[in-house]
RNA sequence: GGCCUGUUCGUCUAGGGGCUAGGACGCAUCCCUUUCACGGAUGAAACACGGGUUCGAUUCCCGUACAGGCUACCA
């Protein structure tokens, strides 16, 4: 039977697209991808008030970033379409009307301002949030509590309305979760929901079940903070369509910041990213900072996501999307939350960065590079530049730091660690060594190294007295990959320019 | 308040009736390196609590505590 994995959610209500959001995506698309079906998102888009004009290509662009494009969407398209919930209105309506006929739903007319006094009348210690259900429903006006003709009569004259489901009591409605195992729930303590809003618009309920239906969907993949409201849609199944075309529920646990589930301010008030991707909200103007921008490998990125909550059962930390797609089991997904360490994850970055070929970090650095008015033309001096300092380098955005001074003569030296103890001998040996790098051919570093433990062992100087000056006359100051592997990049004419010209410096003084 | 879910080092986790409870991040010390990293070695650090069941519970059961989620005409 064909598989046909989804993933749907709202981008939140200020645009965005979280390390949450993105994790659900990933274990649907590596599940999708193990059992070969196809791997479908939905966006919702129903709601006017939550619409946040581009977050819907923002989605597809982290995505797209990520590697995990699915195959049928509003933007892909696909056979099950519309795709866009304002254009199946009248899909929604057909089975939220079907309900009311079959006595699983009725019209509500209450207003918002009933519905606050209701919530303000019947709120007490014991019941601090009174709810729309089995035991105050006969007190509310609603087609349970009205005549026949006041209900006609209230339709016919378009009054605003909304349907509700009418819950059961009593009952307990249990349903299989492929993380946590059997799941149930008593009937009596869940409220009449609305299915159907005044607009016309379905609320998630009965969208999800209507598409999920519609769209031949095996498998439906989504946070935890969605268990409460499952058993309204088992009902819903259940009336529709039958339980037995229920697709499987898999609820994910969440991914918790310092202080509960993982927020848009936890990365702000703690210093790191929490989106895929920089967004910022076009109505307020705030940015949030991305995962990308920030200097994440997209590799380490779904690395990092798809090790909080799963493992294979080893000590590997480190997979590729190709041993993820082999090796991943929803029965390892953990049932509890995990809390987001950024640490560990700047971790993973590192690794990733280690163990990513040159050629395939080149055009971000470049592009990094360039950000500082570094323009480089020599690929293959670029490529050997990355490879020497990318052990050092936790981010991409380390980069620049590391590696500016291959490019650029140092502006600045400093000077503080040597000058205390520059004398005539140093000086007499610098000369010496200039005059033999002058002489050199071959500009290769291990020769350059021998030679200048040579020329120091000949004015009786040890070489630990003499490179922390040369590393500072190449670079300007205490950092850096082996100072004769930059001496080797930097090549024999920029290197004796830098030495003189420092020397010239170191002697003003 | 009610309902749901969860609880192994600070964090992510392995394990599962008898183990010196394993790994990783982070932290500390040492080695390498007369820069800083990388690398290597070592170390400190955990089964929430109380009852059962059992010859034996961290593991199974029940309570309690704690944490988180939900409790909208939001998703």
């Amino acid at each position: 039977m064909e598989k046909k994995v989804r993933v749907r959610f709202a981008p939140s209500p200020t645009g965005g697209l979280h390390l949450g959001g993105v994790r659900t995506v990933l274990y649907n698309y590596l599940f999708a991808k193990q059992q070969q079906g196809d791997f479908i998102l939905r966006i919702e888009d129903t709601d006017q008030t939550r619409y946040v004009p581009g977050a819907e290509d923002y989605i597809f662009n982290c995505l797209q970033w990520a590697g995990l494009e699915p195959d049928e969407s509003p933007r892909h398209g696909g056979p099950c379409g519309p795709y866009r919930q304002s254009e199946r209105k009248e899909i929604y309506r057909h089975y939220a009307e079907q309900l009311v006929k079959d006595g699983h739903a009725y019209y509500a007319f209450d207003t918002p301002e009933e519905l606050e006094q209701m919530r303000h009348d019947f709120k007490t210690e014991q019941n601090p949030s009174p709810q729309y259900d089995h035991t105050i429903r006969m007190k509310m006006r609603n087609s349970l509590t009205l005549s026949e003709q006041e209900v006609k009569a209230l339709l016919s004259q378009n009054t605003r309305h909304v349907i509700r489901i009418k819950m059961p009591v009593g009952e307990t409605v249990s349903f299989t979760d492929m993380i946590r195992g059997e799941v149930s729930f008593d009937t009596s303590v869940v409220d009449d929901k609305v299915l159907l809003k005044a607009d016309g618009m379905p609320t998630y309920h009965l969208a999800v079940v209507v598409d999920d239906y519609l769209m031949k969907i095996s498998h439906a993949f989504r946070g935890e903070e969605w268990l409460p409201s499952a058993p309204v849609h088992i009902l819903l199944w259940h009336y529709l369509f039958g339980l037995e075309n229920m697709p499987q529920w898999a609820h994910l646990p969440l991914i918790l910041g310092p202080n509960g589930k993982l927020s848009k301010r936890d990365g702000a008030k703690y210093g790191f990213p929490v989106f895929a991707m920089n967004w910022t909200d076009p109505r307020t103007g705030e940015r949030t900072e991305g995962f990308k921008e920030k200097g994440f490998l997209p590799e380490a990125f779904i690395n990092l996501l798809a090790l909080l909550g799963w493992n294979d059962g080893t000590d590997q930390e480190l997979f590729t999307k190709e041993e993820l797609q082999q090796k991943f089991s929803m029965s390892r997904v953990h049932s509890g939350g995990a809390k987001f360490d950024y640490e560990k994850a700047k971790w993973f970055n590192h690794e990733w960065i280690k163990r990513t070929e040159a050629t395939r970090l080149k055009p971000a650095v470049s592009a990094l590079l360039a950000q500082k008015d570094i323009v480089v033309q020599n690929d293959h001096l670029l490529e050997n530049v990355i490879n020497l300092v990318k052990d050092r380098c936790t981010l991409l955005t380390d980069f620049p730091e590391q590696s500016t001074f291959f490019f650029k003569a140092p502006e600045q030296y400093d000077f503080s660690a040597i000058k205390p103890k520059w004398n005539e001998a140093r000086q007499l040996f610098f000369a010496e060594w200039i005059r033999a790098c002058e002489l050199v051919t071959d500009w290769k570093a291990a020769d350059l190294e021998k030679e200048f433990k040579e020329i120091a062992a000949v004015n009786e100087l040890k070489p630990g007295e003499v490179l922390l000056p040369l590393r500072i006359m190449l670079v300007g100051g205490k950092f850096g990959p082996g100072v004769f592997d930059i001496a080797a990049l930097l090549g024999k004419d920029e290197t004796i320019k830098r030495m003189k010209t420092a020397i010239n410096l170191l002697q003003e003084r």
